[in-house]
DNA sequence: AATTTTAGTATCGACACGATACTATCGAAA
DNA sequence: TTTCGATAGTATCGTGTCGATACTAAAATT
């Protein structure tokens, strides 16, 4: 029993993924992990910038998160703030420098020039991954079952009922359904 | 400045990948790096099963790797000899118990269905992003620039003069140079 | 023979990670 | 409305990763 040819490629771009991240982080002190955390933050809708997202996001658990997103705070990458409605919830936002490593990474990417066609064999590697597996798929808000389009412009979330702001819908949800 | 969606998509796979490995390796006390170096020793060739191997693969450094080679070893999932002819270079093969989790792992992944066309996409992608980072491409021994067959079934290295022995070819090699 | 390069190990400190135990809040049922 | 369970998150401990630095030994070069 040997594993399939698409998952030693996945490996191998996993290793210089990685080592894209820590690079991106060395500089600022920051290993891996906080590199890829600050990364999903940046992308996380307005129902997934939470530690628990984080937690489901990564498959880890919330004390291994709890740690990480410390030391994120104390480094002054991240901002944590209560939330208005279910005092439980801790919510995430980058600083501006967290925001400005996450660019500057973004930028070191977007260099790399890759075949027009190559997005959708990544989606469809992952959600039959994810359909094998039965996880959450962390899709983007506006590919999501639920997703509305009120007028131009104005959106919704035919799950929760709330409105839908400019950037959210491009964002990642950790409610995300895909289409049926 | 923001990042292109194959990378977005990349890491959502990196995420569920380094899972699958945590889960793998979490009967049997090992973490996701653990069996990541496993993965890999399992897939080297005869050039490349040593632990300057294993750091160039991941981008570690030896300091690093050794660490966790050492631990591997310890564990009884890895056998370390001494290599004839360079007695500074220590061959790493990975013992029956070793194996053994590895074919589990490639049993699970086994299950998922994936398109057909997927692998040259993920190649060309993985090509084109170590040509933007100038670092090594770790390819398939048989699809070297330098890899040579003989006859049916014998096969050489043209960059070391070595005969090649059959699952050789099909491995992993250090110092792999894809086809100009 | 002297020097440099290469392969690898040893040790330290910061942090990742899971396990366990804990607090606080929410929500539902009696 | 009290009780009870579920949910969100933190605290702490032990093992291991990781980079930095310093080191040994063998090979390659000069």
């Amino acid at each position: 029993m040997t594993a399939p040819l698409w998952f030693d490629l996945l490996e191998r771009l996993a290793a210089v993924l990685d080592e894209e991240l820590r690079r991106a982080g060395a500089s600022a002190g920051l290993n891996a992990s906080q590199v890829a955390v600050l990364r999903y933050l940046s992308k996380a809708n307005q129902y997934s910038n939470t530690p628990s997202a984080v937690a489901a996001y990564f498959g880890l658990t919330k004390g291994t998160v709890s740690q990480t997103l410390l030391a994120l705070t104390r480094g002054g990458w991240l901002r944590r703030s209560p939330d208005a409605r279910d005092r439980r919830v801790v919510r995430l936002a980058l600083t501006r420098r967290g925001e400005a490593l996450i660019r500057r990474l973004a930028g070191r990417i977007a260099a790399v020039g890759v075949p027009e066609d190559l997005a959708p064999h990544l989606e469809r590697l992952l959600r039959n991954w994810q359909q094998a597996r039965g996880g959450l798929s962390f899709g983007l808000c506006r590919s999501c079952r639920y997703f509305l389009t009120l007028e131009e412009d104005r959106f919704q979330c035919g799950l929760t009922g709330e409105r839908l702001l400019m950037p959210q819908p491009l964002k990642i949800c950790r409610e995300h359904a895909p289409a049926a």
